[in-house]
DNA sequence: CGGTATCCCAGGCGATACTG
DNA sequence: CAGTATCGCCTGGGATACCG
């Protein structure tokens, strides 16, 4: 039985770099919330926009949108079921936010491809 | 020997989205990034500083940014050497588009762990 | 000081099967 | 349709030891 006395916790200090790392920082996170600017979308039809994700993971994901308050989840008694998810807006300020890095990202991709090739390079040298 | 035929690969189409998360979409990347606004610091300073992070994850990381073109690495020739990391003018960029989603989470941290409470106490009914 | 090399384990994720 | 449950693999990262 270890005793790892206190692993640091990230989290201290409310940091907020940490929480926000912690909505968009996986695999699908930002996908999802990217696809739901739209509108409302059923769960079947995400998972087939986003090509690659699991069943599983969708739903975790979406699950803990959900928590955070990202995302709501709705019902609708029809047979067989269906459900929708829709940003809420705070989830849609986020999304809004985030547009800022994705922007970046399509200016400077070609910047850090063309670095990347320059540091292979001279790795290789 | 399994083949399982062409994982579905996340950055086809160059996707910008993709590209971001992978700069910044782990424990650390970030949390250096933003150490090194200040200045130029070395590897050890910088391990200092963000307390929890571990040697081979730090070189791991930086050695990463620095092939992404966002940090340089310069040896200095002292004995024992010495080695500082700065941000390039293009990782710079990076850090104050990234400060727009800190502001989003600093203005949106106390929504977020209210609808974490509110979702949990209605699961626990 | 500023790393690399090695070992090792937890947990994240895919695959599969099953359900209301 | 929209999930949950279970299993098993694999890899990311911590711990430790060593090096120029």
């Amino acid at each position: 039985m270890t005793m790892p006395e206190q692993p640091y916790n990230v989290y201290e200090d409310r940091c907020p770099t940490r929480l926000v790392l912690d909505r968009l920082a996986d695999k699908w996170a930002l996908l999802i919330l990217d696809r739901l600017r739209g509108g409302p979308l059923r769960f079947n039809h995400i998972r087939r926009e986003i090509k690659g994700i699991s069943q599983k993971v969708l739903s975790q994901t979406l699950r803990k949108q959900e928590r955070d308050g990202l995302i709501t989840r709705t019902i609708f008694p029809t047979v067989p079921v269906t459900v929708e998810y829709a940003l809420t807006p705070l989830g849609r300020t986020l999304t809004e936010t985030v547009s800022a890095l994705t922007h970046w990202a399509e200016k400077n991709m070609d910047a850090i491809l063309a670095a990347q090739r320059t540091y292979d390079e001279r790795d290789a040298s």
